[in-house]
DNA sequence: CGAGCACTTGATCGCTTTCAATAGCTGTGG
DNA sequence: CCACAGCTATTGAAAGCGATCAAGTGCTCG
Protein backbone atom coordinates (compact mmCIF):
# COMPACT_ATOMS: atom_id res chain seq x y z
CA UNK A 1 0.00 0.00 0.00
CA UNK A 2 2.74 2.41 0.89
CA UNK A 3 4.25 1.58 -2.43
CA UNK A 4 1.10 2.69 -4.16
CA UNK A 5 1.11 5.91 -2.20
CA UNK A 6 4.69 6.62 -3.15
CA UNK A 7 3.80 6.46 -6.81
CA UNK A 8 1.35 9.34 -6.39
CA UNK A 9 2.92 12.70 -6.82
CA UNK A 10 2.23 15.07 -3.96
CA UNK A 11 2.15 17.84 -6.50
CA UNK A 12 -1.32 18.82 -7.68
CA UNK A 13 -0.05 19.98 -11.05
CA UNK A 14 1.00 16.42 -11.86
CA UNK A 15 -2.14 14.84 -10.44
CA UNK A 16 -3.92 12.47 -12.84
CA UNK A 17 -7.36 13.78 -11.87
CA UNK A 18 -6.35 17.44 -11.77
CA UNK A 19 -8.59 18.45 -14.66
CA UNK A 20 -11.69 16.49 -13.72
CA UNK A 21 -11.93 16.56 -9.93
CA UNK A 22 -13.40 19.14 -7.61
CA UNK A 23 -10.22 21.20 -8.04
CA UNK A 24 -10.55 21.34 -11.83
CA UNK A 25 -11.44 25.01 -12.02
CA UNK A 26 -8.97 26.22 -9.43
CA UNK A 27 -6.42 28.94 -10.16
CA UNK A 28 -2.79 28.33 -9.12
CA UNK A 29 -3.19 30.25 -5.86
CA UNK A 30 -6.32 28.31 -4.97
CA UNK A 31 -4.51 25.09 -5.79
CA UNK A 32 -1.71 26.09 -3.43
CA UNK A 33 -4.25 26.54 -0.68
CA UNK A 34 -5.82 23.13 -1.37
CA UNK A 35 -2.37 21.57 -1.47
CA UNK A 36 -1.72 22.76 2.06
CA UNK A 37 -4.76 21.05 3.54
CA UNK A 38 -4.76 17.87 1.48
CA UNK A 39 -3.42 14.46 2.45
CA UNK A 40 -3.52 11.05 0.81
CA UNK A 41 -5.09 7.91 2.25
CA UNK A 42 -5.07 4.41 0.86
CA UNK A 43 -7.64 1.67 1.32
CA UNK A 44 -7.52 -2.00 0.51
CA UNK A 45 -10.04 -3.77 -1.67
CA UNK A 46 -13.06 -4.65 0.45
CA UNK A 47 -12.31 -2.10 3.13
CA UNK A 48 -15.11 0.20 4.30
CA UNK A 49 -14.04 3.82 3.96
CA UNK A 50 -17.01 5.38 5.72
CA UNK A 51 -19.89 3.79 7.63
CA UNK A 52 -23.36 5.17 7.17
CA UNK A 53 -24.24 7.33 10.16
CA UNK A 54 -20.65 7.93 11.21
CA UNK A 55 -19.35 11.41 11.59
CA UNK A 56 -17.34 12.39 8.54
CA UNK A 57 -14.00 13.90 9.36
CA UNK A 58 -12.90 14.38 5.79
CA UNK A 59 -14.09 14.78 2.24
CA UNK A 60 -12.04 14.07 -0.85
CA UNK A 61 -11.56 12.73 -4.34
CA UNK A 62 -10.94 9.22 -5.59
CA UNK A 63 -7.51 9.32 -7.23
CA UNK A 64 -7.30 5.70 -8.32
CA UNK A 65 -9.43 2.61 -7.83
CA UNK A 66 -13.17 2.15 -7.53
CA UNK A 67 -15.51 2.66 -4.60
CA UNK A 68 -19.24 2.21 -4.16
CA UNK A 69 -21.94 3.94 -2.15
CA UNK A 70 -24.46 1.48 -0.72
CA UNK A 71 -27.57 1.68 1.36
CA UNK A 72 -28.69 -1.28 3.41
CA UNK A 73 -31.94 -2.33 5.05
CA UNK A 74 -31.94 -4.04 8.43
CA UNK A 75 -32.63 -7.45 6.94
CA UNK A 76 -29.57 -7.25 4.76
CA UNK A 77 -31.01 -6.17 1.43
CA UNK A 78 -28.58 -3.69 -0.05
CA UNK A 79 -28.75 -1.31 -2.96
CA UNK A 80 -25.78 0.40 -4.53
CA UNK A 81 -26.57 4.10 -4.96
CA UNK A 82 -23.29 5.37 -6.35
CA UNK A 83 -20.28 4.12 -8.26
CA UNK A 84 -17.19 6.21 -7.64
CA UNK A 85 -14.45 6.30 -10.24
CA UNK A 86 -11.24 8.33 -10.23
CA UNK A 87 -11.99 12.07 -9.90
CA UNK A 88 -15.35 11.47 -8.23
CA UNK A 89 -15.99 13.30 -4.98
CA UNK A 90 -16.72 11.66 -1.63
CA UNK A 91 -18.50 13.40 1.19
CA UNK A 92 -21.13 16.01 1.64
CA UNK A 93 -20.05 19.47 2.69
CA UNK A 94 -22.44 21.00 5.15
CA UNK A 95 -23.59 17.76 6.73
CA UNK A 96 -22.30 15.99 9.81
CA UNK A 97 -22.93 12.30 9.30
CA UNK A 98 -22.50 10.06 6.30
CA UNK A 99 -25.74 8.87 4.68
CA UNK A 100 -24.24 5.80 2.98
CA UNK A 101 -21.60 3.18 3.35
CA UNK A 102 -18.59 3.93 1.18
CA UNK A 103 -16.65 0.78 0.33
CA UNK A 104 -13.42 0.35 -1.63
CA UNK A 105 -14.08 -2.20 -4.38
CA UNK A 106 -10.43 -2.27 -5.41
CA UNK A 107 -7.31 -0.96 -3.76
CA UNK A 108 -7.90 2.73 -3.63
CA UNK A 109 -6.11 6.04 -3.18
CA UNK A 110 -8.00 9.10 -2.02
CA UNK A 111 -6.96 12.74 -1.93
CA UNK A 112 -8.55 13.94 1.30
CA UNK A 113 -9.28 17.28 2.89
CA UNK A 114 -10.32 17.74 6.47
CA UNK A 115 -13.92 18.74 6.30
CA UNK A 116 -13.83 22.04 8.15
CA UNK A 117 -10.96 23.69 6.27
CA UNK A 118 -12.50 22.50 2.99
CA UNK A 119 -15.87 24.00 3.86
CA UNK A 120 -14.19 27.26 4.83
CA UNK A 121 -12.43 27.32 1.52
CA UNK A 122 -15.66 26.65 -0.37
CA UNK A 123 -17.12 29.83 1.04
CA UNK A 124 -14.10 31.88 0.06
CA UNK A 125 -13.20 30.46 -3.34
CA UNK A 126 -16.13 30.21 -5.76
CA UNK A 127 -14.24 27.93 -8.16
CA UNK A 128 -14.38 24.97 -5.81
CA UNK A 129 -18.08 25.45 -5.10
CA UNK A 130 -18.86 25.97 -8.79
CA UNK A 131 -17.11 22.79 -9.81
CA UNK A 132 -18.78 20.86 -7.00
CA UNK A 133 -22.17 22.11 -8.17
CA UNK A 134 -21.41 20.93 -11.72
CA UNK A 135 -20.32 17.52 -10.47
CA UNK A 136 -23.35 17.20 -8.21
CA UNK A 137 -25.72 18.07 -11.05
CA UNK A 138 -24.03 15.41 -13.19
CA UNK A 139 -24.41 12.88 -10.39
CA UNK A 140 -28.07 13.78 -10.05
CA UNK A 141 -28.57 13.18 -13.76
CA UNK A 142 -26.84 9.83 -13.46
CA UNK A 143 -28.95 8.90 -10.44
CA UNK A 144 -32.13 9.68 -12.37
CA UNK A 145 -31.04 7.67 -15.40
CA UNK A 146 -30.38 4.86 -12.95
CA UNK A 147 -33.88 5.23 -11.47
CA UNK A 148 -35.38 4.45 -14.88
CA UNK A 149 -33.20 1.35 -15.04
CA UNK A 150 -34.22 0.20 -11.57
CA UNK A 151 -37.90 0.95 -11.91
CA UNK A 152 -38.79 -0.01 -15.44
CA UNK A 153 -36.24 -2.21 -17.17
CA UNK A 154 -36.18 -6.01 -17.39
CA UNK A 155 -33.24 -7.99 -16.04
CA UNK A 156 -31.75 -8.32 -19.52
CA UNK A 157 -32.11 -4.60 -20.18
CA UNK A 158 -30.60 -3.80 -16.80
CA UNK A 159 -27.48 -5.85 -17.53
CA UNK A 160 -27.18 -4.34 -21.01
CA UNK A 161 -27.58 -0.85 -19.51
CA UNK A 162 -24.83 -1.44 -16.96
CA UNK A 163 -22.48 -2.86 -19.58
CA UNK A 164 -23.05 0.09 -21.88
CA UNK A 165 -22.44 2.56 -19.05
CA UNK A 166 -19.16 0.89 -18.19
CA UNK A 167 -18.20 0.51 -21.83
CA UNK A 168 -18.78 4.17 -22.60
CA UNK A 169 -16.67 5.19 -19.63
CA UNK A 170 -13.81 2.73 -19.49
CA UNK A 171 -13.47 1.05 -22.80
CA UNK A 172 -10.68 1.29 -25.30
CA UNK A 173 -12.34 1.23 -28.70
CA UNK A 174 -11.30 -1.85 -30.64
CA UNK A 175 -10.05 -1.74 -34.16
CA UNK A 176 -11.57 -4.83 -35.73
CA UNK A 177 -14.83 -4.14 -37.53
CA UNK A 178 -16.62 -1.25 -39.10
CA UNK A 179 -18.99 -1.13 -36.15
CA UNK A 180 -17.65 0.36 -32.97
CA UNK A 181 -16.32 -2.54 -30.97
CA UNK A 182 -15.54 -2.03 -27.29
CA UNK A 183 -13.34 -4.01 -24.93
CA UNK A 184 -13.14 -3.60 -21.17
CA UNK A 185 -12.78 -5.35 -17.83
CA UNK A 186 -15.74 -5.41 -15.49
CA UNK A 187 -14.76 -3.62 -12.31
CA UNK A 188 -17.54 -5.34 -10.38
CA UNK A 189 -18.29 -8.84 -9.11
CA UNK A 190 -21.60 -10.43 -10.06
CA UNK A 191 -22.84 -9.59 -6.60
CA UNK A 192 -21.87 -5.93 -6.95
CA UNK A 193 -23.58 -5.84 -10.33
CA UNK A 194 -26.69 -7.30 -8.68
CA UNK A 195 -26.58 -4.64 -5.96
CA UNK A 196 -26.23 -1.99 -8.62
CA UNK A 197 -29.20 -3.23 -10.60
CA UNK A 198 -31.61 -4.39 -7.92
CA UNK A 199 -31.28 -8.05 -8.95
CA UNK A 200 -29.95 -11.27 -7.44
CA UNK A 201 -26.51 -12.44 -8.41
CA UNK A 202 -28.05 -15.55 -9.98
CA UNK A 203 -30.15 -13.45 -12.32
CA UNK A 204 -27.11 -11.39 -13.24
CA UNK A 205 -25.20 -14.56 -14.06
CA UNK A 206 -28.05 -15.96 -16.13
CA UNK A 207 -28.51 -12.79 -18.15
CA UNK A 208 -24.78 -12.47 -18.76
CA UNK A 209 -24.85 -16.02 -20.12
CA UNK A 210 -27.89 -15.22 -22.25
CA UNK A 211 -26.28 -12.10 -23.75
CA UNK A 212 -23.17 -14.16 -24.50
CA UNK A 213 -25.21 -16.93 -26.12
CA UNK A 214 -27.02 -14.36 -28.24
CA UNK A 215 -23.77 -12.81 -29.40
CA UNK A 216 -24.35 -9.44 -27.80
CA UNK A 217 -21.16 -9.79 -25.75
CA UNK A 218 -18.14 -12.08 -25.65
CA UNK A 219 -16.58 -13.16 -22.38
CA UNK A 220 -12.97 -14.12 -21.72
CA UNK A 221 -12.66 -15.26 -18.14
CA UNK A 222 -15.34 -13.88 -15.86
CA UNK A 223 -14.52 -10.24 -16.18
CA UNK A 224 -13.08 -9.45 -19.60
CA UNK A 225 -15.84 -8.29 -21.93
CA UNK A 226 -15.87 -7.61 -25.64
CA UNK A 227 -18.83 -5.84 -27.19
CA UNK A 228 -18.74 -6.48 -30.94
CA UNK A 229 -21.50 -4.01 -31.70
CA UNK A 230 -22.28 -1.17 -29.34
CA UNK A 231 -25.43 -0.29 -31.26
CA UNK A 232 -26.79 -3.75 -30.61
CA UNK A 233 -25.96 -3.46 -26.92
CA UNK A 234 -27.76 -0.12 -26.71
CA UNK A 235 -30.82 -1.67 -28.33
CA UNK A 236 -30.75 -4.45 -25.77
CA UNK A 237 -30.54 -1.80 -23.05
CA UNK A 238 -33.79 -0.30 -24.33
CA UNK A 239 -32.02 2.95 -25.13
CA UNK A 240 -32.45 4.73 -28.41
CA UNK A 241 -29.22 3.96 -30.22
CA UNK A 242 -29.87 6.61 -32.82
CA UNK A 243 -30.79 10.23 -32.37
CA UNK A 244 -32.19 10.35 -28.86
CA UNK A 245 -31.61 13.83 -27.50
CA UNK A 246 -30.95 12.74 -23.97
CA UNK A 247 -27.86 10.77 -23.13
CA UNK B 1 -55.44 31.18 -14.48
CA UNK B 2 -54.98 34.89 -14.64
CA UNK B 3 -56.86 34.99 -11.40
CA UNK B 4 -54.31 32.72 -9.80
CA UNK B 5 -51.49 34.85 -11.08
CA UNK B 6 -53.05 37.98 -9.69
CA UNK B 7 -53.08 36.51 -6.23
CA UNK B 8 -49.30 36.11 -6.28
CA UNK B 9 -47.48 39.15 -5.07
CA UNK B 10 -44.86 40.38 -7.47
CA UNK B 11 -42.81 41.36 -4.46
CA UNK B 12 -40.16 38.82 -3.45
CA UNK B 13 -40.27 39.87 0.17
CA UNK B 14 -43.85 38.62 0.40
CA UNK B 15 -43.20 35.47 -1.61
CA UNK B 16 -44.38 32.26 0.11
CA UNK B 17 -41.24 30.37 -0.93
CA UNK B 18 -38.83 33.20 -0.23
CA UNK B 19 -37.02 31.38 2.57
CA UNK B 20 -36.75 27.95 0.96
CA UNK B 21 -36.18 28.50 -2.74
CA UNK B 22 -33.01 29.14 -4.67
CA UNK B 23 -33.16 32.78 -3.53
CA UNK B 24 -33.25 31.89 0.16
CA UNK B 25 -29.78 33.14 0.95
CA UNK B 26 -29.94 36.31 -1.11
CA UNK B 27 -29.25 39.72 0.36
CA UNK B 28 -31.71 42.54 -0.41
CA UNK B 29 -29.60 43.89 -3.27
CA UNK B 30 -29.31 40.43 -4.82
CA UNK B 31 -33.04 40.00 -4.46
CA UNK B 32 -33.57 43.28 -6.29
CA UNK B 33 -31.51 41.96 -9.14
CA UNK B 34 -33.47 38.71 -9.28
CA UNK B 35 -36.70 40.65 -9.13
CA UNK B 36 -35.75 42.48 -12.28
CA UNK B 37 -35.26 39.36 -14.35
CA UNK B 38 -38.07 37.24 -12.93
CA UNK B 39 -41.50 36.65 -14.42
CA UNK B 40 -44.39 34.40 -13.46
CA UNK B 41 -45.92 31.68 -15.59
CA UNK B 42 -48.91 29.51 -14.90
CA UNK B 43 -49.64 26.01 -16.12
CA UNK B 44 -52.79 23.95 -16.02
CA UNK B 45 -53.01 20.50 -14.47
CA UNK B 46 -51.80 17.97 -17.00
CA UNK B 47 -49.88 20.47 -19.08
CA UNK B 48 -46.30 19.67 -20.04
CA UNK B 49 -43.98 22.45 -18.93
CA UNK B 50 -40.85 21.22 -20.66
CA UNK B 51 -40.31 18.36 -23.11
CA UNK B 52 -37.24 16.19 -22.76
CA UNK B 53 -34.68 17.22 -25.35
CA UNK B 54 -36.13 20.68 -25.89
CA UNK B 55 -33.98 23.71 -25.48
CA UNK B 56 -34.64 25.29 -22.10
CA UNK B 57 -35.26 29.00 -22.31
CA UNK B 58 -35.83 29.50 -18.62
CA UNK B 59 -35.19 28.07 -15.18
CA UNK B 60 -37.25 28.77 -12.10
CA UNK B 61 -38.96 27.76 -8.89
CA UNK B 62 -42.29 26.12 -8.27
CA UNK B 63 -44.32 28.67 -6.31
CA UNK B 64 -47.52 26.68 -5.90
CA UNK B 65 -48.78 23.32 -7.16
CA UNK B 66 -47.00 20.08 -7.94
CA UNK B 67 -44.95 19.03 -10.93
CA UNK B 68 -43.14 15.81 -11.82
CA UNK B 69 -40.01 14.94 -13.72
CA UNK B 70 -40.43 11.82 -15.83
CA UNK B 71 -38.29 9.78 -18.15
CA UNK B 72 -39.84 7.66 -20.85
CA UNK B 73 -38.67 4.76 -22.99
CA UNK B 74 -39.69 4.49 -26.62
CA UNK B 75 -42.24 1.78 -25.92
CA UNK B 76 -44.04 3.98 -23.43
CA UNK B 77 -42.71 2.73 -20.13
CA UNK B 78 -42.24 5.77 -17.92
CA UNK B 79 -40.51 6.37 -14.64
CA UNK B 80 -40.95 9.40 -12.47
CA UNK B 81 -37.54 10.69 -11.41
CA UNK B 82 -38.49 13.79 -9.48
CA UNK B 83 -41.42 15.21 -7.56
CA UNK B 84 -41.40 18.98 -7.45
CA UNK B 85 -43.14 20.79 -4.61
CA UNK B 86 -43.31 24.53 -3.93
CA UNK B 87 -39.81 26.03 -3.63
CA UNK B 88 -38.21 23.26 -5.71
CA UNK B 89 -36.05 24.35 -8.60
CA UNK B 90 -36.63 23.48 -12.26
CA UNK B 91 -33.90 23.50 -14.85
CA UNK B 92 -30.24 22.88 -15.09
CA UNK B 93 -27.92 25.86 -15.32
CA UNK B 94 -25.05 25.19 -17.68
CA UNK B 95 -26.88 22.80 -19.95
CA UNK B 96 -28.74 23.47 -23.16
CA UNK B 97 -31.45 20.84 -23.43
CA UNK B 98 -33.82 19.41 -20.87
CA UNK B 99 -33.12 15.83 -19.83
CA UNK B 100 -36.65 15.04 -18.61
CA UNK B 101 -40.26 15.84 -19.22
CA UNK B 102 -41.58 18.29 -16.65
CA UNK B 103 -45.34 17.99 -16.22
CA UNK B 104 -47.71 20.00 -14.07
CA UNK B 105 -49.70 17.57 -11.92
CA UNK B 106 -51.93 20.29 -10.57
CA UNK B 107 -52.49 23.87 -11.62
CA UNK B 108 -49.11 25.44 -11.10
CA UNK B 109 -47.39 28.79 -10.73
CA UNK B 110 -43.71 29.15 -11.48
CA UNK B 111 -41.33 31.99 -10.79
CA UNK B 112 -39.12 31.96 -13.89
CA UNK B 113 -35.82 33.49 -14.88
CA UNK B 114 -34.50 33.57 -18.39
CA UNK B 115 -31.64 31.13 -18.41
CA UNK B 116 -28.82 33.35 -19.58
CA UNK B 117 -29.29 36.24 -17.13
CA UNK B 118 -29.71 33.72 -14.32
CA UNK B 119 -26.48 31.95 -15.22
CA UNK B 120 -24.69 35.27 -15.38
CA UNK B 121 -25.97 36.11 -11.97
CA UNK B 122 -24.87 32.75 -10.56
CA UNK B 123 -21.29 33.57 -11.46
CA UNK B 124 -21.43 36.96 -9.81
CA UNK B 125 -23.45 36.27 -6.68
CA UNK B 126 -22.25 33.29 -4.67
CA UNK B 127 -25.41 33.15 -2.56
CA UNK B 128 -27.51 31.86 -5.44
CA UNK B 129 -24.94 29.23 -6.40
CA UNK B 130 -24.45 28.18 -2.77
CA UNK B 131 -28.14 27.69 -2.21
CA UNK B 132 -28.49 25.79 -5.48
CA UNK B 133 -25.66 23.49 -4.42
CA UNK B 134 -27.41 22.81 -1.11
CA UNK B 135 -30.67 22.07 -2.87
CA UNK B 136 -28.99 19.84 -5.43
CA UNK B 137 -27.22 17.85 -2.73
CA UNK B 138 -30.57 17.36 -0.98
CA UNK B 139 -32.14 16.20 -4.23
CA UNK B 140 -29.29 13.77 -4.76
CA UNK B 141 -29.85 12.32 -1.29
CA UNK B 142 -33.55 11.97 -2.05
CA UNK B 143 -32.81 10.31 -5.39
CA UNK B 144 -30.56 7.78 -3.68
CA UNK B 145 -33.11 6.99 -1.01
CA UNK B 146 -35.56 6.45 -3.84
CA UNK B 147 -33.12 4.09 -5.58
CA UNK B 148 -33.24 1.78 -2.57
CA UNK B 149 -37.03 1.84 -2.79
CA UNK B 150 -37.04 1.05 -6.51
CA UNK B 151 -34.35 -1.60 -6.40
CA UNK B 152 -35.01 -3.55 -3.25
CA UNK B 153 -38.42 -3.01 -1.74
CA UNK B 154 -41.57 -5.06 -2.27
CA UNK B 155 -44.73 -3.48 -3.66
CA UNK B 156 -46.19 -3.12 -0.18
CA UNK B 157 -43.02 -1.54 1.16
CA UNK B 158 -42.90 0.81 -1.82
CA UNK B 159 -46.42 2.07 -1.16
CA UNK B 160 -45.71 2.46 2.54
CA UNK B 161 -42.49 4.32 1.74
CA UNK B 162 -44.26 6.75 -0.57
CA UNK B 163 -47.01 7.36 1.96
CA UNK B 164 -44.53 8.03 4.72
CA UNK B 165 -42.57 10.44 2.51
CA UNK B 166 -45.71 12.40 1.68
CA UNK B 167 -46.93 12.24 5.26
CA UNK B 168 -43.70 13.61 6.67
CA UNK B 169 -43.77 16.47 4.21
CA UNK B 170 -47.38 17.49 3.88
CA UNK B 171 -49.25 16.18 6.83
CA UNK B 172 -50.89 18.08 9.60
CA UNK B 173 -50.35 16.01 12.74
CA UNK B 174 -53.67 14.81 14.12
CA UNK B 175 -54.66 15.17 17.72
CA UNK B 176 -56.39 11.90 18.51
CA UNK B 177 -54.14 9.31 20.08
CA UNK B 178 -50.88 9.12 21.96
CA UNK B 179 -49.22 7.83 18.80
CA UNK B 180 -48.48 10.39 16.16
CA UNK B 181 -51.40 10.28 13.79
CA UNK B 182 -51.07 11.93 10.39
CA UNK B 183 -53.70 13.12 7.93
CA UNK B 184 -53.10 14.27 4.38
CA UNK B 185 -54.37 14.29 0.81
CA UNK B 186 -52.51 12.30 -1.81
CA UNK B 187 -51.29 14.73 -4.46
CA UNK B 188 -50.91 11.89 -6.99
CA UNK B 189 -53.21 9.64 -8.99
CA UNK B 190 -52.73 5.90 -8.73
CA UNK B 191 -50.99 6.00 -12.07
CA UNK B 192 -48.57 8.71 -10.92
CA UNK B 193 -47.87 6.68 -7.78
CA UNK B 194 -47.15 3.69 -10.00
CA UNK B 195 -44.76 5.74 -12.12
CA UNK B 196 -43.07 6.96 -8.98
CA UNK B 197 -42.59 3.47 -7.60
CA UNK B 198 -41.92 1.39 -10.69
CA UNK B 199 -45.20 -0.52 -10.37
CA UNK B 200 -48.42 -0.84 -12.34
CA UNK B 201 -51.44 1.11 -11.25
CA UNK B 202 -53.28 -2.14 -10.49
CA UNK B 203 -50.59 -3.19 -8.04
CA UNK B 204 -50.72 0.24 -6.40
CA UNK B 205 -54.46 -0.08 -6.00
CA UNK B 206 -54.21 -3.60 -4.58
CA UNK B 207 -51.56 -2.65 -2.05
CA UNK B 208 -53.47 0.45 -0.97
CA UNK B 209 -56.46 -1.80 -0.34
CA UNK B 210 -54.29 -4.27 1.54
CA UNK B 211 -52.83 -1.58 3.79
CA UNK B 212 -56.34 -0.30 4.48
CA UNK B 213 -57.61 -3.78 5.27
CA UNK B 214 -54.69 -4.29 7.67
CA UNK B 215 -55.40 -1.03 9.46
CA UNK B 216 -52.15 0.65 8.50
CA UNK B 217 -54.04 3.46 6.77
CA UNK B 218 -57.63 4.70 6.56
CA UNK B 219 -59.07 6.04 3.33
CA UNK B 220 -61.82 8.61 2.91
CA UNK B 221 -62.56 8.96 -0.77
CA UNK B 222 -59.71 7.96 -3.04
CA UNK B 223 -57.23 10.54 -1.93
CA UNK B 224 -57.73 11.48 1.70
CA UNK B 225 -55.46 9.38 3.91
CA UNK B 226 -55.26 8.98 7.66
CA UNK B 227 -52.29 7.21 9.20
CA UNK B 228 -53.26 6.20 12.73
CA UNK B 229 -49.74 5.10 13.67
CA UNK B 230 -46.74 6.50 11.83
CA UNK B 231 -44.43 4.02 13.56
CA UNK B 232 -46.44 1.17 12.09
CA UNK B 233 -46.29 2.75 8.63
CA UNK B 234 -42.52 3.13 8.89
CA UNK B 235 -42.21 -0.53 9.83
CA UNK B 236 -44.26 -1.46 6.79
CA UNK B 237 -41.93 0.69 4.70
CA UNK B 238 -38.98 -1.39 5.89
CA UNK B 239 -37.43 1.66 7.52
CA UNK B 240 -36.07 1.61 10.99
CA UNK B 241 -38.67 3.47 12.96
CA UNK B 242 -36.40 3.81 15.98
CA UNK B 243 -32.88 5.06 16.20
CA UNK B 244 -31.56 4.56 12.70
CA UNK B 245 -28.92 7.17 12.04
CA UNK B 246 -29.88 7.67 8.45
CA UNK B 247 -33.16 9.16 7.52
C1' DC C 1 -79.10 9.63 -17.80
C1' DG C 2 -74.93 8.42 -20.11
C1' DA C 3 -69.99 9.32 -21.17
C1' DG C 4 -65.60 9.55 -19.37
C1' DC C 5 -62.33 8.92 -15.98
C1' DA C 6 -60.06 7.15 -11.82
C1' DC C 7 -60.05 3.37 -9.30
C1' DT C 8 -60.93 -1.51 -7.70
C1' DT C 9 -60.97 -6.36 -8.04
C1' DG C 10 -60.41 -11.01 -10.20
C1' DA C 11 -57.88 -14.65 -12.86
C1' DT C 12 -53.95 -16.05 -15.13
C1' DC C 13 -49.24 -15.67 -16.86
C1' DG C 14 -44.41 -15.15 -16.71
C1' DC C 15 -40.20 -13.23 -14.97
C1' DT C 16 -37.26 -13.01 -11.21
C1' DT C 17 -36.27 -15.01 -6.86
C1' DT C 18 -35.21 -18.72 -4.00
C1' DC C 19 -33.11 -22.93 -2.91
C1' DA C 20 -29.76 -26.10 -4.27
C1' DA C 21 -26.06 -28.39 -6.63
C1' DT C 22 -21.96 -27.95 -9.40
C1' DA C 23 -17.94 -25.92 -11.78
C1' DG C 24 -13.71 -23.26 -12.00
C1' DC C 25 -10.05 -20.76 -9.93
C1' DT C 26 -6.52 -19.55 -6.36
C1' DG C 27 -3.81 -20.23 -2.60
C1' DT C 28 -2.19 -23.29 1.22
C1' DG C 29 -0.21 -27.18 3.21
C1' DG C 30 0.77 -32.12 3.41
C1' DC D 1 2.61 -32.33 -7.01
C1' DC D 2 -1.74 -33.07 -5.56
C1' DA D 3 -5.60 -32.43 -2.14
C1' DC D 4 -8.59 -29.38 -0.19
C1' DA D 5 -10.62 -25.04 1.48
C1' DG D 6 -12.68 -20.85 0.18
C1' DC D 7 -14.44 -17.94 -3.03
C1' DT D 8 -16.80 -16.52 -7.35
C1' DA D 9 -19.64 -17.85 -10.85
C1' DT D 10 -22.84 -20.97 -13.42
C1' DT D 11 -26.85 -23.71 -13.97
C1' DG D 12 -31.23 -26.19 -12.74
C1' DA D 13 -35.89 -26.67 -10.67
C1' DA D 14 -39.57 -24.76 -8.20
C1' DA D 15 -42.05 -21.02 -5.96
C1' DG D 16 -43.78 -16.40 -5.52
C1' DC D 17 -44.76 -11.84 -6.67
C1' DG D 18 -46.11 -8.40 -9.65
C1' DA D 19 -47.69 -7.79 -14.52
C1' DT D 20 -51.14 -8.45 -17.74
C1' DC D 21 -55.70 -8.98 -19.39
C1' DA D 22 -60.35 -8.26 -18.27
C1' DA D 23 -64.59 -6.81 -15.83
C1' DG D 24 -66.86 -3.99 -12.96
C1' DT D 25 -67.62 0.12 -9.59
C1' DG D 26 -68.26 4.85 -8.36
C1' DC D 27 -67.81 9.58 -9.18
C1' DT D 28 -68.19 13.97 -11.91
C1' DC D 29 -69.78 16.58 -15.48
C1' DG D 30 -72.27 17.41 -19.57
Amino acid sequence: MTVLLDTISQNCSECPIRHRAVCARCEPDELDELEQIKFYRTFEAGQTIIWSGDKMAFVGSVVSGIATLTQAMEDGRTQMVGLLLPSDFVGRPGREGAAYNVVANTDLVMCCFRKKPFEDMMVRTPHVAQRLLEMTLDELDAAREWMLVLGRKTAREKIASLLSIIARRDATPGKRGPTDQMVFDLPLTREAMADYLGLTLETVSRQMSALRKDGVIELAGKRHVTVPDMGRLMEEAGDDSDGGMLG
